[in-house]
DNA sequence: CATGAATGAGATTTCATTCAT
DNA sequence: AATGAATGAAATCTCATTCAT
């Protein structure tokens, strides 16, 4: 029923086949069926905002008929996580690309950071709008919100994991490193956002040059202090 | 019905006022009743979105008929509108309390602003969430967003004005105090819509003050720099 | 949010008021579409079937707006329970019109039954035809079929209330009562049901009359035997 | 559409056989095919009912594909319709096991009526809450039922037939023989439909019992009078 | 023969809005 | 001014059916 279900066929064979099944072409197609639902939801999404998009909107940019989205996936919410967590994926991805330089001090990590962040909102936009929405989901009362809360928090967890070497020989105090975590991502997607109302995309890139020196400085003073 | 008849009551009022006449029975009826809409949808809004709030989880709420609401607000997004100037109002007026004072120090403007900005967040958690989504409603496709965007920008106007004062005597540079205003901004909502995966409530309050120091200090760097 | 939820207006008033609140005239006008909107849906179960009927044919035949059957019905099976019940109710009052008679012979209340049962199936056919169609929800998986067997196990227990008094001074046997009920029930039914088939209406009135004399004397039989 | 095309793939055979061509391979794998197919639907209609059902239901039990139920029935009803038929043949086969003994009573073969059905009832439970339900397909308004009605018919001709030689020589009176058909049929129909809600199984097992016999009286006392 | 991805007609359901009282 | 029953446009969702592989 669900396409998501692993054939589990070459179970029957547990010799040395590691490959995974090939996919079938028919597997094939299914998957990119799918990946047009995502593009096309991704775009609507972050144009008209998850609320107000509707499945027609979806399917018909993704040409594609009404039925294949269901398919594929539950509701419009189903495919948002999705999303989100792919949005993640892509972001820590960039967050990731430095990791392991031994050499780098604690000031190039986050000004890692501010690049990484800042690279993601530039390249991929809809992916940022998508998951300032995701914020969004911010509302006092908890619902089924999990699918959603998960891939933020596993991205705190990151930038968490990165910073931690540098926390010195002191006991590892948890609190701390998540404070900055959320004053990084805080700051970052905070500051886009406001920035969209105030300025033009321009001078959005030149703006964050120079608050990027001093925010690195703070954030340093603060961690090490 | 019956209340225009009490209009005319009032004109027994021996009162001099000629201006501004004093609300009848009947004005401050229908403000109060127009309160009980705007608290109920407060609450309905930051519980559940406003895309997913109805009219009916509203007036139910507010122990109103469903007409009532009509008569005091054109749809949804008109109450909205009204509430998001009410909360943009009081964090404005919070802002501006210090305001002003002569003898305060760029860093002083700052350390009230992140603490007016704090306060806000305890003590209206509801409207914070409501300017959140509004923020939120940060959609690509610019729409009839408007009634939203205003008071956003006028809440970045406030924190413009206050800053402007420090800019010393070189010739004011608009671009460079709107990064700031974002800046401040953006940091503030941005850190506490995180803080709102990663802690418990206990632990923001004491987590945004040793950061609130170092974010003092990287900002008047930065724009006295 | 629904419209059954009784008023507790006057519980305030623990006085005389035993008047149940007058209905006001806007609960008029509910009850009277909430009528129609049984009428039509009586209509077109027994034309369609249950399971064959929309909500569109209901809503057009009462010549009512689609919403409106939602304010007053969760759903086709909602309503389709309560007619089931309101089915049950008729055929139970017409049981009941001869009970008390302390004269009666088991044998004049098993007639009394069959002629019920008959005159039923003439004058309320639709109904007759709900409510054998509600025994076909015979589904070997107990699903919320709660709603569609209790008005069925309510008819059983009028007829075996009936019929107990006959039982003699031997201990009541509950099995043998239930026995019987099911008999007369399953009888009359399952008679009118296939006589559906192969009979037309006139000849299906001629036979149940010889039918019933020998049904009567063996169910009598069996009993007090 | 039909499967017919398997008549021109046995002329590969090269048996000289002309007229029974005994199955081929791929005859035999389209007949377990088939039969999974229908084994699949009697479980799913009898749990369901067959309005309820969904061809997608039906592979998946039946572990098949969706396109392989089309290769085989034309849609839902077609296969509910084969499966009736199916259920009555059963039904008959087991009427008729006592056909033809010269020496029964007229008792003797109502008794061996309800003995049968009584069997058909606990050993084909599927199959007698499907006939059970086609028979609820009793709806006002004769659509193409033609194809559940026929199978009925039959089945009260079975009965008819086997009652004829009883009726002495006196003018076949068909419309006698018709409502005793009903009788029967309806009795027992409708007693096992009630006593599913009233009794446990094991209960019914034995409250068929006396009942049988006081019903073989009634109806034979009806059908020499 | 068998498959299951894709389809879209049609059913269900929600909810903003109107309007008579 | 307040009400809430009625409405229907628009959204969600289901499922029988087709068809390329």
């Amino acid at each position: 029923m669900d396409i998501e279900v692993q054939k589990r066929t070459n179970s029957t064979d547990n010799q040395v086949s590691v490959e995974e099944t090939p996919p079938s072409r028919t597997e094939k197609r299914a998957a990119k069926t799918r990946n047009k639902l995502l593009n096309a939801a991704l775009a609507v999404f972050s144009e008209l905002g998850v609320d107000a998009a509707t499945i027609d909107l979806i399917t018909e940019r993704a040409d594609l008929g009404k039925g294949t989205f269901y398919r594929h996936f539950s509701d419009k919410y189903d495919i948002a996580g999705e999303l989100v967590e792919q949005a993640i994926d892509h972001l820590v991805g960039r967050l990731r690309e430095m990791e392991d330089d031994p050499m780098a001090s604690l000031e190039d990590v986050l000004e890692h950071f501010l690049n990484a962040h800042y690279a993601f909102f530039r390249h991929h936009q809809d992916e940022f709008v998508l998951l300032f929405q995701g914020r969004l989901l911010l509302k006092l009362e908890r619902q089924s919100t999990e699918r959603m809360e998960a891939p933020f928090a596993q991205y705190l967890e990151e930038i968490e994991a990165q910073l931690t070497p540098y926390l010195g020989e002191r006991k590892v105090d948890l609190v701390r490193v998540r404070r900055l975590a959320c004053a990084v991502a805080g700051f970052v997607f905070g500051f886009f956002s406001f920035a969209m109302i105030g300025m033009e995309p321009e001078d959005i890139a030149t703006s964050i040059k120079p608050l990027r020196q001093s925010f690195v400085k703070s954030l340093s003073l603060f961690l090490t202090q």
